[in-house]
DNA sequence: GTGGTCTAGACCACG
DNA sequence: GTGGTCTAGACCACC
């Protein structure tokens, strides 16, 4: 089920994983996260892999930890609407600066993403 | 002119723009690029950086190195060709899957692209 | 009312709450205090929590514990002054060691703290 | 030379030496700071501790770090500047919240901290 | 049981 | 040689 990438650091696979399920709302905000070890166990890390993910998901303030009790997802609806608006934009920005770095042009960029849909969705 | 992110191998965002001048025929089949050291010089890296991207050109036969003449661009347009689709394929691809890893709807995507565009293009 | 610093073990911001408490005069020497269950109810804690800081402030005389009667303030006036001197140099000490730590002049430090007391008073 | 409390992180202790060295100007902008090994040896500490160090002086903007060139201050002056202010006011109003938690006089708090510099200037 | 800190040591990518 | 990642395992503070 898990499968690392080689080439990226495994915290930021698993930070990108759980930012997902907290953008896709397969978690709730003021849920209680798995706790570090048990998280640890289920991807096959060290427990100190997922103390660093935890750490960062909580400077993004995506995360808040209550002493002893665990980690909880945030109740700030708007700091997510914010964190998923910017990455949004981010993601179609670089897509984009990248393509045009490449020289594609705008129709190649149209059809070969309507191919790649085609393939995905139908 | 230039400014490397941190977060990527220098010698890989220069490959990428040389590979980029390149699809956008900046530079022709069959040119020749400038000296190890002449680049070095122009990007303010060290030697053995270039020394690395013009090794992976090769590697990737986009350039040809003659003895003591210097690195060539590969006169095989089919290869050239290859790659960029190549390329294509792979940036779409990737960047569909990481919106969809996110939770963004069809929908969103085709807004939030096509409102970038105006706001590049026009 | 209550809203507990992240970084700062909870029992101890209560103990200071109640100790300035008593400090401030608000609590009288020989006044009952309420019972680890009212505070912990009060304070929204763990009972556990409370009978922690019950704990410390008998280590510091400052509570005594009545078997089946409760926890009352200390009488004994001389060592509450005692206390409350120690804290005083402690919390100045401290401070002007960090400023100095950090390189801030004699001048910076009276400039802020009166700027900082005229925003605050008036 | 160095002995760390113990109730405090000691990555937290080094980072407020370096922040302390930054602010007294003891270090300049620009200046490459020694590599997380030598630190390491001269604090007595693990790498990893000062690799976390430096990470966290990174996120404050304190630190550039070059790609395998090592670690150095930033050159922005006026970050340099805000964060001095801000811990300056920082400093300053936790410590007269503190006093004032505890009850102590404005009166008081000038005695104490004018027989405290005497005691430490003259 | 929870999260947080620290150490020791290995390995990698980069310049 | 530089910083960065990861693991393994110990120990602590808090609830």
């Amino acid at each position: 089920m898990i499968d690392f990438l080689p080439d990226k650091p495994i915290y930021q696979q698993i930070m990108e994983k759980i930012f997902g399920d907290l953008l896709k709302g397969n978690v709730k905000p003021g849920d209680r996260l798995p706790s570090v070890r048990e998280y640890a166990l289920e991807f096959g890390v060290n427990a100190n892999t997922m103390q660093r993910v935890y750490k960062e998901l909580e400077l993004l303030h995506l995360t808040e930890t209550k002493r002893g009790q665990g980690t909880f997802v945030t109740e700030d609806m708007q700091r997510l609407e914010e964190l998923r608006e910017e990455m949004k934009q981010t993601l179609v920005t670089t897509f984009l600066n990248q393509m045009e770095s490449f020289g594609f042009t705008e129709e190649e960029i149209i059809v070969q993403l309507s191919s790649r849909k085609r393939g995905e969705l139908n």
